[in-house]
DNA sequence: CTGAAAGCGCTTACAG
DNA sequence: CTGAAAGCGCTTACAG
């Protein structure tokens, strides 16, 4: 509980308004009184209080406009989650949103559905950028226009964002090797890799991540192939199905990204459940059930819940304090296995479901 | 942005401090009259403003008082810091605590010290009770004189309190059954307990959870013999030590507490690192350590940071709102491997750290 | 360029 | 039992 803004007033003997202009860079000030008015907040450690900015924001309420690829993809059902709650905690000071989702990643898209968000009026944004010229270009257009930008769950290459709130591709590739190198027992393992796209940064990144662990730290795992599924299940059954038969001595498969279900079922069709390990991406309902029967032996949760909570909270205290989040909030690689789902109670305090 | 009490009080034609009246409980007010308030108060959905109560709150500022055995004990350095960070958090609303630590687990001692802190003055409490009788009563004696009372990191059987924050012990120890279960590759696996004391619930429920899966998934695991340590490093040592010479044939060892560094130089010396697997709980500087080298297979912590963020926000909320927490909010069993600790960006977007 | 007033929603003494 | 006023800290029109 630090000094308020009547008590700096009364120290330079001026009103609270100029306080107020001085400290917020507000126009219509003289410089020097200004100057000496920071002087005398920066001797006494002045901070704002929230609570009174909280209450003042009322007035000119703040909206967020937030944009993803949350169509047909259940990673998204947390992520909205995360959002919704976050939304709801900050309802109460003023906060609101607007939320446009596409299915799928189209650049075009994307960027019409960001020019209707800003032409709606928004303060800020938050999205899962694709990483294309236009994209970065319309960035540099926001920073000018003085919106702060959040991104999540992926980040862009290049382009100025407040933050980026999500997982680290490579280290996720990482942990996957290391559990793969673990459950091989020290033993020689032939391991298939099933990727979504090639195209696609974070896919690369997981199989780079995991490549580079496995070359030097388990030797006896020998990578047989890498298959691209395009993130479909169909696609993901056929090509699974037809390189197990080309090569019945495979026995682990790498997911990087989407068409878990698909292979999974070509494993069971196959009669190899249980006798392949599996190691997969995040936990929609058809991983769960899979984990449960034991055909994935181990998949990698990315807090998805935390990937839509962080980023509106972020932005939020940005807007109240000025407090600039870290450049890159990293979510967990959370290795779930069967166990984990077996329970419901073991979700974690920081992702309240539904009683 | 619901309704305020300025506009209920209009609809109901009286002032905003009877409406005050009516909506807090407080005395001196016409039962037909509060009935008529609450009545419109339902029939618009009111809810308090949170921001307009913090601002309120600064007059009478709340104190918590916090007990916790974390004298030499370095699981609750994360637990400090999720503390610290909230109570930063809330300085603003005039939040301020007093915390009081004690070394290992005396009954008298905590007593007296939460005995202080009441006489100090604290509008609530947040404490790791030891299961007793006698805490038991005291939790009676604080639900008498209405303070809440949020329990972390350990629960108790009996006894009222808010709700308790932390780790699911037998959730935990079937965790851990699953990765010793997915260590052993299918091949038949002799494996020793080491657990802290079999005086404590939650260490026996780790070793309950964990006796459960293997029992009914895992029958290849063999569980050759317990020891106990009493979560002293010395005693692990030479028990570790002792067995394996007795033992030669052990392959996996299951920590359920303390004592985890001992063990693992037991091991070192006697040269199986590498050899023998090892699950542990929690993350210390030195459990990192031996991650790292290769000593320890995985570790499961139990985010400890949140443990300590946790109970200070929602017994806040609780006196901001009369939010009631649920009954217990449970932390994630975090499976972390050698991968994990690798690399230090992968700490999770929920624990901040110095960067 | 500066000040005085009103207001955000809620609470709390103080009058009546 | 009820009301009118003042205040929590900050911001924003409106005067001057």
């Amino acid at each position: 509980m630090s000094v308020s803004i009547r008590e700096i007033a009364k120290m330079a003997g001026v009103s609270r308004g100029t306080v107020d202009r001085a400290l917020n860079d507000r126009p219509g000030i003289n410089p020097e009184l200004k100057a000496r008015i920071l002087n005398i907040a920066r001797d006494v450690d002045y901070r704002s209080n929230k609570a009174g900015r909280m209450l003042g924001l009322r007035k000119k309420p703040l909206c967020f406009g937030i944009q993803m690829p949350s169509q047909g993809n259940d990673f998204f059902i947390d992520v909205r989650r995360g959002i919704s709650a976050a939304m709801q905690e900050l309802a109460d000071f003023g906060l609101s949103s607007k939320i446009l989702t596409m299915k799928g990643f189209s650049v075009e898209k994307q960027l019409s559905q960001i020019r209707q968000l800003l032409d709606e009026g928004i303060h800020g944004l938050i999205f899962v950028p694709i990483d294309h010229p236009k994209i970065t270009a319309l960035l540099d257009e926001l920073q000018e226009k003085q919106i702060p930008v959040i991104t999540f769950n992926n980040d862009i290459e290049h382009g100025c964002r407040l933050s980026y709130v999500g997982n680290d591709y490579i280290a996720s590739g990482q942990i996957a090797a290391g559990l793969i190198g673990l459950l091989s027992a020290g033993s020689p393992l032939k391991t298939l890799i099933m990727t979504g796209s090639v195209q696609v940064l974070g896919h690369n990144q997981r199989i780079s991540g995991f490549h580079d662990v496995i070359k030097s730290d388990y030797p006896q795992v020998d990578i047989v192939d890498v298959l691209e599924c395009q993130d479909d299940d169909q696609v993901a059954r056929e090509r699974i199905s037809r390189a197990l038969e080309q090569r019945p001595d495979v026995q682990a498969l790498y997911i990087t990204a989407g068409g878990v279900a698909g292979a999974c079922e070509a494993i069971r069709v196959r009669g190899c459940a249980g006798k392949i390990k599996v190691v997969s991406f995040d936990l929609t309902d058809r991983t769960k059930a899979f984990l449960k029967e034991g055909l994935i032996t181990a998949t990698i949760e990315q807090e998805p819940y935390q990937q839509g909570y962080r980023p509106v909270k972020l932005l939020f205290d940005y807007f109240l304090d000025g407090t600039k989040p870290p450049q890159r909030c990293l979510t967990h690689n959370r290795i779930l296995i069967r166990e984990h789902v077996m329970n419901l109670d073991t979700i974690g305090a920081d992702v309240p479901k539904e009683q």
